[in-house]
DNA sequence: ATACTATATACGAATATACGAATGGATTCG
DNA sequence: CGAATCCATTCGTATATTCGTATATAGTAT
């Protein structure tokens, strides 16, 4: 009988590598906006609601909303609701660490 | 005399922060794609041709090549020619960590 | 209930990205 | 030189993102 063929016989990636790489490139679309990366830079010290992110962005509204809920979607941030505002906040304390090292590697300073 | 109007004062985001936001956002760009993420992961321990990518991630030639120009764009790899063939490497050794942080934070197993 | 504030969602237009097909170098070998 | 191999680029099309406008929802206060 011969071989059975399977997915690495046919020289394709293995279906877990495939949905790995998908799983982090899901992650890193959510990082590949300046918008968004204001943000979460932002909220890195400390929460801060949809209103002052609105502000000191220089957004409408709806934009940075848009873009809390891509963020939001992915698991990179989570809120909070307080009275009619909602904060936002980094969903993992290590995501400073993440802007940091590719800052490093990249050689952009980020103040 | 009034007091200059600056970005600032008009919360906008300062330059250097933009700037810097947009530059990242490239970066991370790069990185928000299943098939650069497979090369990247592939090189990360050794250099690798254009053909060998092509047959490992079961891809067109030209679709490699093009991820491979956007990754070479971006500083993410660097290449070489060999004779006729061109080989890829990260740009930086420090990229295997950066893709495991992301992969620890958000739960990907990355094998 | 009404009015008001803060946030979220829906929708469409403009733009960007991804892919395959075809084509264009560059290098080696005979 | 010509032929073959390996890689890069161009271009058209399909799909995805981004943004603003308009509208909906949640909470608060009167």
């Amino acid at each position: 009988m011969a071989a059975a063929e399977t997915a690495e016989s046919r020289n394709q990636p293995p279906r877990d590598d495939l949905e790995c790489c998908e799983e982090m490139a899901r992650v890193f679309k959510a990082l590949a906006n300046p918008t968004r990366l204001g943000i979460l830079r932002r909220i890195i010290d400390g929460s801060m609601c949809v209103g002052d992110l609105q502000d000191e962005l220089d957004r409408s509204q709806p934009n940075i909303s848009q873009h809390l809920g891509i963020l939001r979607d992915r698991g990179v941030v989570v809120s909070e609701r307080d009275g009619t505002r909602v904060s936002y906040r980094p969903a993992d304390p290590r995501l400073g660490e993440l802007l940091e090292v590719a800052a490093q590697i990249f050689e952009i300073e980020h103040p």
